[in-house]
DNA sequence: TGTAGTGTCTCTAGTCACTAGAGGTTCAAG
DNA sequence: CTTGAACCTCTAGTGACTAGAGACACTACA
């Protein structure tokens, strides 16, 4: 039986992070000491590491319930599970590509201006006031 | 002169968000109609569309205060406001970084998985349950 | 057995950048 | 002068935590 703490060196998840996910409902309530404490098994440990893995992944907590609730019943079909998985993949394109366009844009404003000069004439203030400096949407 | 509903026309931002920013110090608070009503010039506008053109490319509320302080000073050095494009610029690169490594894996997790079996074989959940089936690190 | 120090408990409030809604007032067009 | 859209303030909610207060529990050592 491991307290919290220990849960948490295991796992990397803050005490207080565990303790949220208890209350949102991802981890089930584990047995308590006489003094009310928390201990866990190596079942609740497992799945803490589910949670944590899937958050490193940034799939929301939903995403994280609705996974442990397939998890839970192993009969039924996982085409769910992959949905998720596809969704959250076009999720992370999608910020890929809009950050790309940004990085390319922030890159041209830094260039554009090495510090040096005064305010009234800095690029990346001038760019900020004014679109049509920019070089792209975005 | 715009009411606050032009205004958030013309620079596509909301009408609660412009009351927002005006809350959090980044517009000065405008003139008001007999009745209470906001009432902007051209200056906030331009204020408003510099503001929206920052946060679009992912400065935070408070790198831009500091912008709009800077814009505020024509005479100074317009060093800190390339120091804060650079900032946004690096952690827009990490974020890429990052966001790549996730994209791998994935693929990965859902190319394991076509979705027709069951939830007990699911390569995503049991990639999910143990980083061992894991490609990378993350 | 006593005690010191660390760990744990619950609860509230704060973070960021908004968004939603209630309930009331003002404006502009016809 | 009436109607209906736009506006006002205020409070509360979002997601996924994080921080802090004040009290209680556990463990190691004397």
């Amino acid at each position: 039986m491991f307290s919290i703490g220990e849960l948490s060196k295991r796992t990397k998840v803050k005490v207080p992070t565990i303790r949220y996910y208890e209350e949102m409902g991802l981890l089930s309530e584990p047995e308590r000491t006489e003094g009310n404490q928390r201990r866990y098994d190596v079942a609740g440990l497992e799945r803490l590491s589910f949670i944590k893995h899937a958050r490193d992944l940034g799939f929301s907590i939903e995403a994280i319930s609705e996974l442990i609730e397939l998890q839970g019943h192993p009969d039924r079909s996982c085409q769910a599970a992959t949905d998720i998985a596809v969704a959250q993949l076009s999720e992370v394109k999608a910020k890929i590509k809009r950050l790309r366009a940004l990085e390319k844009e922030l890159v041209r404003l830094s260039k554009g201006c090495d510090g040096g000069g005064v305010s009234e004439d800095c690029y990346v203030l001038a760019s900020l006031a004014d679109h049509k400096f920019c070089g792209n949407e975005h």
